[in-house]
DNA sequence: TAGTCACAGTAACATTAGTTACACACTATT
DNA sequence: AATAGTGTGTAACTAATGTTACTGTGACTA
């Protein structure tokens, strides 16, 4: 674990905090769709990243679904942080975008850390200004972008979490993710591809250029 | 200055950081329409509120605007957290809803307390808390709900930010808080009016019911 | 091999929001 | 009182998005 962690957080935390990190924390392997955070629930320990993604999605009452962001590696969950900290309810859903690994800290140490540690302060607040960066640029994409530009950010956010140039998802799938019907995902991906940007297939999509 | 801290954040920070907030930061008075941070802007201070309220937008490339929440007393701002402490450009635009006042502190004094007070630290992890779930609660209102009940929501907040049920603006700036054309929110305006829930006036709406 | 199911394509239509254009009313100034 | 400027009301239209309904097709399996 000290290796991995090193890997992704070494020039972020100093020596010893990485070891205290590997004394007191398990990692934990998740699959692809796995959901990780539900809605209202309360959250035990904080994931550090180590490798894979993780889907944030809105939910409102009526459990429509909007994406807010991906986790990569190197990432915390910002949610996560505030609800450890403030103890509070998570406010999101988080599911594994595909199969990933995780370094779970618990609570208790990220308290003393955040005393004892400057480099784990930094890391906490970055994090911070990092999530509220995303979520801003998400009220970006859906007050300023009409749903044909979304989708080509959204397919473009997708090959680069996934480094693939193959989407796989249905239809339906991104529809949800951007909160919209399938039939109007399905009407503007045919328009990509009679533009030649993509190319469509059951079940995946295949990126030329955006 | 000292009796004003402890009204507002009395219940939050103790005596010494209290006194040492009050010794090395100054009272700025603010008038309504000012415009307190640019984008695009790098930040010197750090302001907490002592009254009145400030108006937090995002702003497009095209110069659009879009609300996205208030700061009132007791609030900070969190785009100046993470611009101070990270050193990044502010992303955000604030203009004075009304005559204010506010607490500026120098960004050295804050890493400081970060490291000596834990009510510090509490208080900026909280305020970052705060602000992100107002973004995510600005995303939820454009993501899920209808324009007609994002002007209700507006109204709403409108009065309860000026403690005052007659909202003063024009239906021009009500359409650019909610990123959308005057014709828009006259049109549903008048709705309203019609349905008995509020009562139009040249200037300024007065809110029945909502 | 027939049947079922999930996925995708498409037309027709409904609803919501944005745009253009113009009339009119209120305010302030000369 | 004439004028100019700003704010509001409204009609008519366009554009974007959402909905319903139906078709076809590939994949799986009973």
């Amino acid at each position: 674990m000290i290796e991995e962690l090193n890997n992704n957080y070494g020039h972020f935390f100093e020596k010893e905090l990485l070891e205290e990190i590997s004394k007191v924390s398990v990692t934990k392997e998740v699959l692809e769709g796995d959901i990780l955070i539900k809605p209202g629930s309360y959250i035990k320990s904080m994931p550090l990243i180590i490798n894979g993604a993780i889907k944030i999605l809105r939910e409102d009452q009526e459990g429509d679904e909007l994406l807010l962001y991906f986790l990569e590696k190197g990432d915390t969950c910002a949610m996560t942080l505030s609800c450890c900290m403030g103890h509070h309810k998570s406010e999101i859903k988080a599911i594994a975008e595909m199969d990933s690994k995780l370094i779970m800290i618990p609570i208790k140490k990220m308290e003393e850390w955040t005393t004892k540690y400057s480099s784990w302060r930094s890391f906490v607040f970055e994090s911070y200004h990092k999530r509220l960066m995303e979520a801003i640029e998400t009220i970006d994409s859906i007050a300023f972008l009409n749903m044909d530009e979304r989708l080509l950010k959204y397919l473009k956010d997708k090959i680069k979490v996934n480094s693939d140039t193959i989407v796989h998802n249905t239809h339906q799938e991104i529809a949800y993710d951007l909160h919209t019907s399938r039939v109007v995902i399905s009407r503007l991906l045919k328009k990509l591809e009679v533009d030649g940007r993509i190319e469509l297939n059951r079940n995946s999509i295949k990126v030329i250029s955006l």
